[in-house]
RNA sequence: GGAGAGGUGGCUGAGCGGUCGAAAGCGACGGUCUCGAAAACCGUUAUAGGUGUACGCCUAUCAAGGGUUCGAAUCCCUUCCUCUCCGCCA
């Protein structure tokens, strides 16, 4: 969500801002607008001021017992006036607020210039990948060992979904108890068990609502056919339901209204990361100066629709529709959300260091930066089957963007002023892909897989699997 | 799922059609007093937006959104949330 008061002072800035994304300039209609927007309001702030007043005088004259007729009359004259106030001034209201929520957030300067994933830019790596011949992909290694079922999963849930078992199912929860003890322990996260299922606000403040409704899974009670035909009829307009009885009216254009004017209230949506859940802990808050910087954290399960990723990587457990993810979220005052995003980031590649796992961390380009963050860290882990660096954290720093649209604000004891504060997020990591790491450049020429020591006191000291 | 009771400022809690942004108490802050503190006393005590160079003025907000009315914290409707009892349930 964008600030109008910064549009209107620096429409250029805005525009050369939103032309980093590839978006052509919006600050003359946003400006546009917002004029049109004040005139209306002063102008129906006036009358309301005049019709109070007035109205404060009808109430003395009633008391005292004198005649208000000529009163009631003015007050009568500006009523059709103020009604289309009223109403207009809602309306521009409402669009100037869905068109602010509309727009990515403004990059930071230190973000490179590029278009998509290949302009990203290394900042730096650690370790070296091993030397392993012919090395194997993790589903490879994990379906010979029995450990790891894709037709089980197929048969319970489709495409996308794995089962895992005995050592493997094991090491999926030690990686999570280790990286949660690593983040509490060490580093001043509190851990938090949050709900998996939010509602429509909560997905809006993150961003995630109302643009991005393909990636997420929608939690629906169930109700019968009957009951939500019936539901959507009881919001007919009784004038078209007339007119469709006549035949004035066509079937479809009788739905489409029926359907225009249909309850939108949804039932939940499933998280997509527990940063939804997480940073809305603040949501319509405000949190005093001397808590922040906020650090909280949570391993949940995730769940992604990966619509548009039909095709890409659909052998194994690499992109799943559920994975367990150990999440980092920071709120913090304005001044403190830069460090606060280089040290989210170094405990995430801190829990890649202790399991001595090879991997380099890039910064984003324009062009690959998400429509929430101003700057963003992906840490890429090597992947030897693959031969690559995936993917395996992504660490953003979303400034005022999703505090704008929670109204999350701080304040410090004694100041009047209040600020909008910053939120940050970060994988810490994915747990899903973290065992394909270590499954791969852990794996031996036997197809058994080393157990990283760091993983060992959460696996009742087991060196290896199989 | 059934029946009922509620949601008022940082907190407790009055108000139930007019002068109410809202009594009172608590808390917090400032002052008097004191070597200092406590007590006592006096005072201050919301947020957002619009508008003007400016002390300021105006608008909105008593869960949220509509409505009735000249006028709504107060009346009506819808939604959300909380609590109590019953049923069901890990």
């Amino acid at each position: 969500m964008h600030d109008i008061r910064f549009i209107r002072e620096q429409p250029e800035a805005f525009d050369r801002a939103l032309a980093r994304r590839g978006i052509a300039p919006m600050s003359k209609e946003f400006r546009t607008l917002d004029e049109e927007r004040r005139a209306v309001q002063t102008e129906r702030q006036d009358l309301q001021a005049k019709r109070n007043d007035a109205s404060k005088k009808i109430g003395e004259a009633k008391r005292t017992g004198a005649n208000a007729d000529d009163l009631m009359a003015v007050v009568a004259a500006m009523k059709d006036r103020l009604t289309a106030l009223d109403e207009t001034d809602r309306r521009l209201g409402q669009k100037l607020q869905d068109l602010l929520a509309s727009y990515p957030n403004i990059l930071s300067d230190e973000v490179p210039d590029g278009r998509d994933e290949n302009d990203n830019k290394e900042v730096r790596r650690f370790g070296t990948p091993p030397a392993i011949e012919n090395p194997k992909e993790h589903f490879e290694l994990g379906e010979a060992l029995g450990l790891m079922d894709f037709e089980a999963a197929a048969k319970l849930s489709g495409a996308r979904f794995t089962v895992l078992k005995g050592a493997l199912a094991r090491m999926e929860r030690a990686l999570g108890d280790f990286m949660l003890d690593l983040h509490t322990g060490e580093f001043g996260y509190t851990e938090v068990s949050p709900p998996l299922l939010v509602k429509d606000e909560i997905m809006f403040g993150v961003g995630q609502l109302p643009k991005f409704t393909d990636e997420m899974f929608f939690a629906g009670r169930t109700k019968s056919r009957e009951a939500l035909l019936r539901e959507a009829l009881s919001t007919a307009d009784p004038a078209d339901i007339e007119g469709m009885r006549r035949g004035e009216i066509s079937l479809e254009d009788f739905v489409a209204s029926v359907l225009s004017k249909a309850p939108t209230k949804e039932d939940l949506w499933l998280i997509t990361t527990a940063e939804v859940p997480l940073t809305n802990l603040v949501n319509n808050m405000i949190v005093d100066r001397e808590k922040l910087p906020m650090r909280v954290t949570a391993r949940t399960p995730c769940f992604r629709s990966e619509a548009g990723a039909s095709g890409k990587d659909t052998r194994g457990m690499l992109r799943q529709h559920q994975f367990y993810k150990v999440e980092l979220v920071s709120i913090t005052a304005p001044e403190q959300s830069k460090d606060e995003h280089e040290r989210m980031t170094s405990c995430a590649e801190t829990v890649l260091k202790r399991l001595e796992l090879p991997f380099r961390t890039i910064v984003l380009c324009a062009g690959d930066t998400g429509f929430s963050s101003s700057k963003t860290y992906d840490i890429e882990v090597w992947l030897p089957g693959q031969k690559v660096y995936r993917e395996i954290s992504s660490c953003s720093n979303c400034l005022d963007f999703q505090a704008r649209r929670m109204n999350a604000r701080c304040r410090a004891a004694g100041d009047k002023q209040s600020a909008f504060v910053h939120t940050l997020n970060g994988s810490g990591i994915a747990i899903g892909r973290c065992l394909i790491a270590v499954m791969e450049n852990y794996q031996q020429p036997d197809g058994s897989i080393v157990v990283p020591s760091a993983l060992r006191p959460y696996m009742g000291g087991l060196e290896r699997i199989g």
